[in-house]
DNA sequence: CGCGACGTTGATTTGCCTCAACGATTGTGG
DNA sequence: CCACAATCGTTGAGGCAAATCAACGTCGCG
């Protein structure tokens, strides 16, 4: 990976928000101007738990985790975001208090990030944006309805399953360890689970 | 409760919009104009499964549930909802596909109704509201979240305990089978968890 | 009044966790 | 570039939280 980051394009993220609606040149500008890009490398932290989450982030490229830890120690990744979407923790954000969760990189990571006093002026200088991420945050939250729906009816394997459809981009990205920790099963119960699948899987070049 | 619905009032809904940002006469006008009262009976169903939702529902009176049933007949509530309280399944609502869930109704309760037809013109004609239904599902978003977190890292016990002190106005009006379905736990655990804490609890008075 | 939903309790089962051990891989400092 | 440590993926044995199945008294409602 480039070690610069003066020619990370804005371009991907132009192009992710032109697709709820598209922008005039102003509004493209105000989007040039407001977001900075930044590089996290594998293992550094984005968000730390108890700090406040003070940026949007929009991934260009790698991957990024928001996670909790239990008093046990354990982790439970709440969500896993690649290229082309966005991660923080919204709560923190907006009501501007510290953060349950911690965000780090799995990978070295590109992102775009506008602080919250730049998103307000954003939604002041133009309301498009309100719609904009009115949109944006409609399809979160549908997508955490799916997950949490997927989370309270199905069975460990049922929710793997639904991982590899889900996220077949991941799959050959993300150690088990980190696909455990996103299903809610221990690293071992996963490995078992494959090991079943594997074998009862299409026994066909017998 | 009243047979009729003529007489119900608006002004919950102002009340609550008006949280988020004020509204001037204008903008008050299209909301009376757009929303609609509507009487849900107890059992009564608001959404079916398999049917598109078509309808934003703020609640006035009474009480709501989402759910989904799984494939062994197993209810899962994703939402419970009463007074102030906006339920619908938004996936369904917003790319107007055939919704997994069911809501109904577990008590007689009254809801004002907006079509995805009419809130696109609210849209329209008052960009206000953007910003006004950005703020609303960015607080579900939220609250979302928080339960998903809690879901994936706390045990029953903790479930039911955080139960207790975020409805503390729905312990009364709910059964156990409703708060069971809605932790994720049979009734019968339920059951033994209550009898377990209840021993447990400041033996005070002996 | 009768019937179906509710809440409880007991016995048994099961899905997943815990702890422990191992070889294979990765990565890292010297 | 090697040596050592750390992490990873796997497997086994045992344990626990919660589900399942069954039975029974109670209560609200039609």
């Amino acid at each position: 990976m480039k070690e610069t980051l003066s020619h990370t394009s804005i371009e991907p993220l132009l192009e992710h928000l032109t697709k709820s609606f598209p922008l005039n040149e102003k509004e493209k500008e105000l989007v040039r101007e407001k977001f900075h890009s930044r590089l996290f490398r594998k293992r550094q932290f984005v968000l730390q738990e108890g700090d406040v989450c003070t940026q949007f982030n929009f991934i260009v490229r790698g991957c990024l985790r928001s996670y909790k830890i239990d008093e046990k120690g354990n982790v439970h990744i709440l969500q896993l975001a690649a290229e082309n979407n966005w991660i923080n923790d919204l709560g923190s954000f907006h009501h501007v208090k510290p953060s349950a969760l911690n965000i780090d990189a799995l990978e070295d990571t590109v992102v775009l990030q506008i602080s919250r006093d730049d998103l307000i002026s954003l939604y002041i200088n133009a309301p498009k944006f309100d719609r904009i991420f009115r949109v944006l945050i409609e399809n979160g939250f549908i997508h955490l309805q799916e997950r949490l729906l997927q989370n309270i009816s199905s069975t460990a394997e049922e929710r793997y399953q639904s991982f590899l459809d889900l996220y077949p981009h991941l799959i050959n990205r993300l150690s088990q360890v980190q696909i455990a920790a996103f299903l809610g099963v221990t690293p071992e119960f996963l490995s078992r689970l494959r090991n079943i699948r594997s074998k009862s899987a299409k026994p066909t070049k017998s």
